[in-house]
RNA sequence: GCGCCCAUAGUUCAACGGAUAGAACACCAGCCUUCUAAGCUGGUUAUGGGGGUUCGAUUCCCUCUGGGCGCACCA
């Protein structure tokens, strides 16, 4: 348990002791809304009504009744607040001991239940572009899924690529008639040779798809064109199969860059086109089961009667619709890793079809908590992405710009560094700048995205964040702690801004606690920009090495502290520190 | 038509029933012979309208207004 909640126990129990009850709990002490006030406070309100009296007096009995020794340095109260002020040193020798010594594991819930979470995120199209849209489903599934470990449970990340479909046929369609001449030779390879020179076939293929798509709009036959070559790739016949075939093996490579790009992890990739054959032959036993039903020549889950409308799961013309894959998904996901739940980060706008796909499994006795995480859109200042309008930021522009004016600052700044160093700098810069940019607000939020801000470096940014953890390590750099860790005297932490600071520190913990219960990593991403907000604060007001040997020594202590706990929180979004920038 | 979500400063976001509604950006004025100025300090500006529940409401309920989204054959 952390110094913190340790400290919380304590002090209700002398509450509960003092009242001669048993009603407050380590979590009704809440922080106050300014530091003057104490360091932690109990708002009377709830006892006031068990005990029958007003809060105010309440508080007044409190500040007579616990003594001011230990882990208390003093009690006041402020109206119907009981508040407590901590003793300054204590608490730093605890939280900065913590730290200390259990270094990236500070924060993390060892003690956990060891459940195992199957986390499916990514669940991107091939054969379309990869746009920031894309990246905010990618980055927030990454950092669920290690936050979910933080937090004492078994995550297993998995992929699951949408490699059929329409959007497909309309690509291939696009790629026959714009760039192989209106035919497929017999000689495929040999065909798609004129694009051996693109460097990102993925990309390509996402211009194609926009081209064809306004193409078949206008155009009919175009269409009848696109659902024949649909056809031909399920039931894997002919050059089209083939086209698919290479086809989809670029926009997979394109996939496993980016991830390679930002350091993502899946256990396992699933892939849609593995699962359409069996979810025919399990529609079948599920229409014989009942759980399905024939309407209007389609196949249906009708669920009206417990408020979820109705499922089209085949099309009257036989061509499969979403929960065909998804639920032999489902089954194999259970079958191969047997999770205790199993998560979906999925856009918000499917909320109902995931209520209507867990209903279905569910009825097919598949009791184990299934949860869709919904994530709101990514808008741009000019409004809704769209890809047909251009108003779309693909992923490779945005690593592009910010590649570019990342490198362009830390060229400036350090003349003397090699090209290599520069460069390995800037990709931690532009990483941690594309997952900031996507964890910062919550996932229920829709952001708004504006490169030009996210461009600038400055302010709400993981740059910053990156730049607290570089100074603190140039200090380091500097001096190493003179004396051993148990000789070093905390009483010499006992300014305002230093206490502070510790204050933060200790509360890391019950970010990561509640990141993890609210699957919420924007909860992280702010406390850490508080926390870097509070040392460059005190860095300016103070100096480190400048100070006498004594408090030298506690200081390096304590902002060696400040810099694990950056360094531990930006892990948990996925994002790397840089030692120097 | 049915259902869901959102509305806070010029802009983008916080506030998880609690104390004087916080930040960032932008704008203005300062701070590099001292540990990295991608930084720090100071200044201006906000809860869409109306009811209710509560000791206490940005937060919960109702309603109006204004946006967004989803709802049998787009994926």
């Amino acid at each position: 348990m952390s110094i913190i909640n340790k400290t919380k126990q304590n002090i209700t129990k002398k509450i509960n002791q003092a009242i001669k009850a048993d009603i407050a709990a380590p979590e009704n002490l809440v922080y106050p809304p300014r530091e003057d006030m104490g360091d932690l406070s109990l708002p009377c309100f709830v006892l006031a009504k068990n005990l029958g009296k007003n809060p105010a007096e309440i508080a007044e009995f409190l500040v007579k009744n616990i003594k001011s020794k230990g882990a208390i340095a003093s009690v006041s109260a402020l109206g119907p607040y009981f508040n407590i002020k901590l003793n300054k040193a204590e608490l730093a020798k605890g939280v900065i001991n913590e730290i200390e010594s259990l270094r990236e594991n500070y924060g993390c819930n060892k003690s956990g239940k060891k459940q195992k979470i199957m986390i499916e995120y990514s669940n991107a199209n091939t054969h379309k572009e990869f746009h920031v849209g894309h990246l905010r489903n990618l980055c927030y599934g990454d950092s669920v899924s290690r936050i979910i470990a933080a937090n004492g449970y078994k995550n297993i990340p998995v992929s699951y690529i949408n490699d059929f479909g329409s959007h497909i046929a309309k690509t291939i369609w696009g790629l026959i008639k714009f760039y192989l001449d209106d035919k497929i030779s017999d000689d495929i390879n040999s065909e798609l040779e004129k694009f051996s020179d693109h460097e990102n076939k993925g990309a390509l293929l996402g211009e194609i798809y926009v081209r064809a798509s306004t193409a078949i709009k206008e155009d009919k036959t175009a269409k009848q064109l696109a659902e024949l070559i649909m056809k031909k790739i399920e039931t894997r016949d002919g050059k089209e199969y083939e086209l698919w075939q290479k086809t989809r093996e670029w926009s997979i490579e394109q996939f496993s860059k980016i991830y390679n790009d930002l350091g993502v992890n899946f256990d396992k990739i699933y892939y849609e086109s593995e699962f359409i054959d069996k979810g025919r032959d399990i529609v079948k036993e599920l229409l014989q089961k009942k759980i399905l039903k024939e309407s209007q020549g389609a196949v249906i889950a009708d669920l009206e009667e417990y408020g979820l409308g109705v499922l089209v799961v085949l099309r009257s013309d036989g061509t499969a619709t979403y929960p065909v894959a998804d639920i032999p998904l489902a089954m194999k996901k259970f079958k191969e890793y047997s999770p205790d739940a199993s998560i979906y980060i999925v856009d918000k706008r499917q909320a109902l079809y995931f209520k209507q796909l867990f209903h279905i499994l569910k009825s097919m006795n598949y009791k184990k908590p299934m949860i869709h995480l919904g994530y709101d859109v990514v808008k741009l200042p000019s409004g809704m992405m769209s890809s047909r309008s251009g108003n779309v930021i693909t992923y490779e522009e945005l690593k592009e710009k910010l590649y570019t004016s990342a490198k362009t600052e830390t060229s400036e700044r350090h003349t003397d560094w090699s090209k290599e160093k520069i460069d390995l700098t800037v990709e931690k810069l532009v990483n941690g700048t594309i997952k900031f940019e996507m964890l910062k607000v919550g996932q229920e939020q829709p952001i708004t995205f504006d490169i030009e801000k996210a461009l600038s470096f400055n302010g709400f940014t993981s740059v910053y964040l990156q730049y607290t953890y570089a100074r603190i390590q140039s200090i380091l750099r500097k001096q190493k702690i003179g004396k051993e860790k148990k000789d070093i005297d905390y009483s010499n932490l006992a300014f305002e801004k230093e206490h502070k600071l510790i204050l933060k520190l200790a509360k890391y913990p019950s970010a990561v606690e509640l990141a993890g219960k609210d699957f919420n990593p924007s909860e992280i991403a702010r406390y850490l920009f508080e926390l870097a907000q509070d040392f460059n604060d005190y860095y300016h007001e103070v100096p480190i090495l400048q100070s006498d040997e004594r408090t030298k020594n506690a200081r390096l202590a304590l902002i060696s502290s400040v810099s694990q706990v950056v360094k531990n929180g930006l892990a948990l979004l996925g994002i790397g520190v840089v030692e120097e920038m």
